[in-house]
DNA sequence: TGACTCATGTCAGTATTCTGACATAGCTTG
DNA sequence: CAAGCTATGTCAGAATACTGACATGAGTCA
């Protein structure tokens, strides 16, 4: 277990703690989200519309980090399972407002309740300041990584 | 933007922040992997393996977050491609020890070098007591939902 | 106005990862 | 010792997400 060093010390890297924790918090939610029979990409979909009515494809894939083509998909069986309708024109551009339909909302809420629960439960081990702290590091990563990214 | 708080907050859930977070540091690292011909799962691989010679497939595939089938398929190709030898018989059990050839570590010396460089421009706006502050943090938060997922 | 750029929706094909299943090796336990 | 349990490697098929490509609508600018 000793090493001299040479790359990225997976012990202690931040960005492999980092790609842990998400990989839990995935985890967990797929596990209380498979009884509702959701995935993670899925409830995605629905509280990003549940709390911004009308965003369009595009903006939902950003929303949910996947590609517009993958969302495209999705919306697809959403929309033929009912849980949400899609305009059928374009009220401005090409982008077409998708809305939860009642169904979508009665199915969200239970996932909702699931996935709180499950952020409670990562949440129980800090204070209140650390998880402000939390807040502020994982926002600054965020901030940090994109800045370059859009320079090269 | 002005909802009245039925279940996650897009805006504040350190939940979506650390999704985002993750998001963020798995494209970036796919940006500068990229030009080696190499992706993250792969980068990952090598990088276990440089650390702790001669893991299990199945131990890979942990230390990676991936399921052993998968794996399984990425160390098939790595073999024909000349970055890894495994057993070919168990010295205990079923488990086949894997090591890194000198194309491997090869190859992955700059792998090493580009995503060294990601986790430094995604920290660069950290104080050091912020980081241990974000190490001690995430630490956290893996073991309250790993705590709670074996329990159910 | 006309050319250019950008964002969007969508189709098609590919790549990746997952779940399910089976056989085998080692350990534990009655 | 035999039975049960766990971990591993592997095969097959399904689900999921991606890249590439094309057409269209809106804004920009010379």
């Amino acid at each position: 277990m000793s090493q001299e060093e040479v790359g990225v010390d997976l012990e202690t890297s931040l960005g492999y703690l980092l790609k842990e924790a998400s990989s839990a918090l995935r985890a967990a939610m797929e596990e209380v989200l498979r009884p509702l029979g959701m995935n993670v990409t899925h409830y995605s979909c629905l509280e990003l519309l549940a709390q911004r009515p009308g965003l369009s494809n595009s903006e939902l894939a950003r929303g949910a980090f996947v590609t517009r083509q993958t969302m495209n998909v999705l919306l697809k069986s959403l929309e033929r399972d009912g849980y949400v309708t899609r305009a059928t024109e374009a009220p401005v551009g090409k982008a077409l407002p998708t809305r939860l339909t009642p169904a979508g909302r009665r199915s969200l809420e239970k996932a909702s309740a699931a996935v709180r629960s499950v952020e409670l439960r990562m949440l129980s081990g800090l204070t209140a300041p650390e998880q402000s702290d939390a807040s502020r590091i994982l926002r600054s990563m965020i901030h940090s990584l994109r800045a370059d990214n859009e320079e090269a």
